[in-house]
DNA sequence: ATATATACATACATGAATGTTTGTATCTTT
DNA sequence: AAAGATACAAACATTCATGTATGTATATAT
C-alpha cells in the first residue's frame, strides 16, 4: 500500500497542505501538530515527513502558494497606468477586499498568516521572507505612482514610496480590521465606505495638480 | 521562605507579568512555557500557579495593562475638539507612533500581541474581548468626529464611524508595518512622511466644508 | 498568642508532540 | 525482469509542558 505514482503523490502534497491550512485556521499554527495534519489529510506522519522537513517547512509552501496568487492579480492590474489612477487603483482594492470575503480559503489563510500564528522562534526567520515578498509587492505600488507621475496624471509633490506605503497601509489595516472581527464587521455597511472615503479624500492629491501645473 | 506581604506578593505579580512580556516577546505566546516564565521573573511554577489560573490568564492581565494605558492616553486628547480637528488627529497619531517608536517596553507589548501570538482555540474567545476593548477605543474616535462634524468643524457628508473606520485603519495599519518589519523600517523616513500625507490629503474633507456651505 | 489563611516551593503524574528509525509495497529505471 | 529508488506506515525513544497535590514558613486576624 506505498509508493504511489509521482502525480499522485503530488496529490498528497497538496491534500496536506489544504489540511494544514484548514488546522491552522482551526488551531493555530503552533497549536497544530503534525499528527493533527496528517489524520486531516487522510495520511500519517510519515507522509508529512516524506514530503516536509517540519512545520516551518510546510509555513513555507503555504506562504508561497499565498504570495503567488497575490502577486499574479496585482502585477497585470497595477502593470499600466489609466487614465485615472487613482479611480484604478479605488477598483483594484475594492476587488481585492470582495474576493477575500467571498473566496472562504483565501479568507482562511490569510487569517493564518495574520492572525493565525506566531512570529517568534524560529518563524521570526520567517519574517525576513515575509519581508522581500513584501517589498515586491510594495515595489509594484511604487512603480504604479512614479508611472503616474511620470505622465503626469498624479502631481509630484509626494515621494512615491510615501503614497505607495500610505495605500499599503490602509489598505492591510482594513485587511485586518475585516479578518480580526469577522462577523461584527460588515462588508457593505462597514468595509466598502471606508474604502471609498479613503479614495475620494485621496482625491486632494490629484485635484492639486491643477493648482500647481 | 514563603508568605510575603501583600504588597511583596503584589510585586512578585508585577514581576512575573514582565517577565512573561519578555518570554512572550521572545519566544511567542504558545512557545512559551510557565516555567520560563517563572524563572525569568525568578521564582517557580508554583508563585505562577498561585497569581494566575493559567497562561490565559497572564495574558488576559496583560492586555488590561495595555488597553488601560491606551485609552488613558486617547481619552483626554480626544475628549475636546479643537479648531483644527485634523491638526489635533494628525498630532495625536504622531505622538502616539512616536511613543512606540522610544518605548520599547510599549513596542514589545504591542508586538507580543499583534505579531507574536495565535489567536486560536482557548485564544479565539480572547478575541471577542479584543473586540470589546478596541470598541470602546472606535468609539472614542467616532465621537470626537461626530463633534467635530456637530460644531461645523468638518463636513457632516461623511458618516462619522466611516471616517473613523478610515483613519484607524490606516493607523493601525501603519502600526503594523511598523512592528513587522522593525528596522528595515525607518521612522523619520518612512513613517513620519506617510502620517503626514495621510492627514494632508485628509484635508479635502476639511476643504469641502467651504463649497458645501 | 494561637489559629488560620497566605504565598509560595517542591514533587509527582500524565499526556502529548517531535524527530528518527525501520519496514515494506510498488513504481521506475535499465 | 531485476535492482534500486520512492512514498509512505508503524513503532520507538526522548523531551517537555501542564495541572495538581503536598509541604511549609510566615504574615495576619482574633
Amino acid at each position: 500500500m506505498a509508493r504511489k505514482t509521482k502525480e499522485e503523490a503530488q496529490e498528497t502534497r497538496e491534500s496536506i497542505l489544504d489540511a494544514a491550512i484548514s488546522s491552522f485556521y482551526d488551531n493555530g499554527v503552533s497549536l497544530t501538530s503534525l499528527d493533527q495534519i496528517a489524520r486531516q489529510a487522510g495520511v500519517t506522519r510519515g507522509a508529512v515527513y516524506w514530503h516536509f522537513k517540519n512545520k516551518l517547512d510546510i509555513f513555507d509552501a503555504l506562504h508561497e502558494r499565498l504570495h503567488q496568487s497575490f502577486i499574479d492579480i496585482l502585477a497585470p492590474r497595477l502593470g499600466h497606468v489609466e487614465d485615472d489612477p487613482l479611480a484604478q487603483l479605488h477598483r483594484l482594492h475594492t476587488d481585492l477586499m470582495q474576493e477575500v470575503h467571498q473566496n472562504e480559503i483565501k479568507k482562511r489563510t490569510l487569517s493564518v498568516f495574520l492572525l493565525r500564528c506566531d512570529y517568534s522562534g524560529d518563524m521570526q526567520d520567517f519574517l525576513k521572507k515575509q519581508e522581500q515578498s513584501k517589498l515586491k509587492a510594495f515595489q509594484i505600488f511604487v512603480d504604479f505612482f512614479r508611472k503616474a507621475q511620470d505622465q503626469g496624471l498624479l502631481p509630484a509633490q509626494h515621494a512615491p514610496e510615501t503614497v505607495a506605503r500610505t495605500c499599503h497601509c490602509f489598505m492591510s489595516g482594513l485587511l485586518y480590521e475585516y479578518l480580526r472581527f469577522t462577523g461584527a464587521i460588515d462588508f457593505a455597511a462597514h468595509v466598502q465606505p471606508s474604502i471609498d472615503f479613503f479614495y475620494s479624500s485621496l482625491t486632494v492629491f490629484k485635484q492639486s495638480i491643477k493648482g500647481e501645473n
